[in-house]
DNA sequence: CCCGCCATGTAACACGTTACATGATTTT
DNA sequence: AAAATCATGTAACGTGTTACATGGCGGG
């Protein structure tokens, strides 16, 4: 349900069509959620639907005509509603800790391959998410990419502590 | 999927009814998943079909027989390989990032209100997790308790941070 | 006497992903 | 010449949640 705010919230920024959406959800959003047309497309038309946004309609030369999407007041006040309440519960599916719970099945040496390709793999994703903060370019990108970030480092950090405790045993 | 994997890596303790396995998630496990019965039955169903699991029907007086599920050698295996596997990409679902890269549609009260309701509800986070912590009494548990614990603290870091660079602005 | 525990299950609904279908234009 | 970009969309599939249905037993 909530990549109907999702839309809401960067159409109340500019109209956009469901292409640009896409694009704009991959390079700013990827750490929140990973839409896709198929998610995306049937949304819009829903929300117009119920009056939430309207379209424009662009024809083209030889290409399906650009429909661009623009939020209506009856959107904005549902958005600015949305805004408000207190934010849900996360819902956080990390299969690697669901692994870890289960590793009484694996002997100490998988175990340890375990951890140490997790850290290797979350040591990779920080890097990547500081070059991207390099290229931020608005206030509120830093403030998601930080959060990834934060997160990344506890995890590391997390990893490192149970590796020792995995070390003596 | 991975549900398919906790029913057998929990049935690769010993066995257990499909109660049992929702219970044992309630108390050891919330924080990884929140398998319903909707999801439970099915599944243990279609491991039985498959032949993952074998089952042995208990009846009981004035109740629904008990079936107690037993894991198989085939479950035994399958479960194994999917262990070695690398986890999969997590999927953090946070609706409250979402808000907060979307607000720019609130004014900067509201965006503070907002900031400090996270900031509460992961403090009331924390102290739970702690109190469960106390409780835990296998090391897995510990072990996923303690991640829990070390992202609840950095986000209280990131939150603080975030509430200084608010003041300022 | 009521509530929570035990114990199974199904059906409707909501949500999301993936792959498919189409096809010109611009960039490498 | 190939690949990426622009631009729409649908259909099948998989997964998960919620609410419903059933009903005795034990403790406060």
């Amino acid at each position: 349900m909530s990549h109907r705010y999702l839309i809401l919230g960067l159409l109340s920024e500019r109209p956009m069509t469901g292409y640009d959406i896409k694009k704009r959800v991959q390079e700013n959003l990827s750490t929140v959620t990973n839409a896709s047309y198929g998610t995306l497309y049937p949304m819009l038309h829903r929300l117009l639907k119920e009056g939430a946004v309207k379209v424009k309609e662009i024809p083209q030369r030889s290409r399906p005509s650009k429909k661009v999407y623009r939020i209506s007041q009856a959107g904005l006040d549902e958005l600015q509603a949305w805004l408000k309440q207190p934010a849900s519960d996360d819902q956080i599916k990390r299969e690697f800790l669901l692994k870890l719970y289960l590793a009484k099945a694996l002997d100490p040496q998988q175990l340890r391959a375990l951890v140490d390709d997790r850290r290797d793999e979350i040591e990779a994703r920080l890097r990547s998410l500081r070059a991207e903060k390099k290229e931020a370019d608005s206030p509120q990108q830093v403030w998601v990419l930080d959060y990834a970030l934060y997160l990344c480092r506890a995890e590391i950090d997390w990893l490192k502590q149970l590796e020792a405790t995995l070390g003596v045993a």
